[in-house]
DNA sequence: TTCCTTTCCGCACGACCGTTCGTTATCCTC
DNA sequence: GAGGATAACGAACGGTCGTGCGGAAAGGAA
């Protein structure tokens, strides 16, 4: 990895911070040269404009997602237990991503999702692709008789995403263990209502 | 009222259009001046403070969720009513609350989560205050023996929030009708999975 | 060592930022 | 009609914004 290179992860890993609290638009080339020790002009040639910096941003954040999050459960065995995996490891995620603003997927989705180009489109593929993880796990759990038969994936995945994301929400203003604790529950009951338990069988 | 304080809603309901596509930090006095054609001095005599100007447009805000969702729903009788109301409203005012850039609530939440100062303080209130809302509602369902006894209004409360909030986020940039009418059939089962049916007995 | 490329800097530009000040219109009250 | 408050103005302040250009330093290949 060349020089250019290493800098440049160095920008975009710091941006990230910035960004997880001031939001994509509130980088600034100047602050942001000031925290590295660099000039304004020399950071700003690794990256030829701001949005292409806060399109490296957004990259970057997709990617300490997948790593965190995705990748982890895709190492678990196909069916209920990737599906509870993806959840689990989400909402770990969202409680402490290592950012000091929070998620900020979520945040750049609440900000750029009324001004369209190239951000918002990126927001929107990667939003649809996580939807479509979820809705595929739920699908081949339901496919290996994890769950109950005729389970609808894109309802449960919603219930699944929709109590993330509205803990997400709550969580940084409210929070607190009490709602960690809901959270969860909540969730395992979701899955409980379609889990097909071997045990004491069908419900 | 006078002429001042008519300007000042003028301004306020113009900055409220702006910031929910914008955000709260991306107001901006001289642009906001230029839409209304007065001055930048004109317009900011009347607030003192970019933040003061910010704080007035949150409270317009609020004040436009408690006319448009709250108030209607408290008019309905006390009880499941009550509570159904305040989703449905919830759910009407999240697809469309007549502002270009949808909910400036939640855009601002998660805006000033990581941010400290009044505006946070404000928000943290509000929507404290909006859950306090509904675990009222669901407790006064439950008292009045609309919903099965021993329910748990929080845990109720936190589905039913959780659920909006999640939809909210995933509307704007994914919608469409099919998530539409399955946001309302999620919300449906969590109150039917409570709900005393006088018909047919408890389940 | 030489040479070329990559990396970064200093400087400057025009635009816009929030804010302050002094001044001018406009209106209400006496 | 005079006097005082209210409302809005224009100009200017010091800063910061993103961006562009020319040159200096550093690095690697020959």
């Amino acid at each position: 990895m060349g020089k250019g290179q290493q800098t440049r992860e160095t920008i975009v890993g710091t941006a990230l911070e910035v960004a997880s609290v001031a939001g994509l638009d509130g980088l600034s080339i100047g602050d942001l040269a000031g925290r590295l020790g660099l000039s304004k002009s020399g950071l700003f040639a690794h990256f030829g404009s701001k949005e292409a910096l806060q399109r490296a941003v957004l990259d970057a954040a997709v990617a300490r997602f997948v790593a965190t999050v995705v990748r982890p459960a895709l190492a678990r065995p196909p069916g209920l237990p990737r599906l509870e995996a993806l959840v689990t490891h989400w909402i770990g995620w969202i409680e402490a991503c290592g950012l000091p603003g929070g998620c900020p997927l979520l945040a750049a989705a609440v900000e750029f999702d009324d001004r369209p180009g190239p951000i918002r489109d990126m927001l929107r593929r990667e939003q649809a692709l996580w939807r479509d993880t979820l809705v595929r796990a739920a699908r081949l759990a339901t496919g290996l008789g994890h769950l109950r038969p005729g389970t609808d994936a894109d309802r449960l995945a919603f219930e699944l995403s929709a109590t993330a994301y509205g803990y997400a929400v709550q969580q940084r203003l409210i929070g607190g263990p009490v709602l960690a604790a809901m959270v969860r529950a909540v969730l395992a009951d979701i899955l409980a209502r379609v889990r097909v338990d071997d045990v004491a069988g069908r419900a």
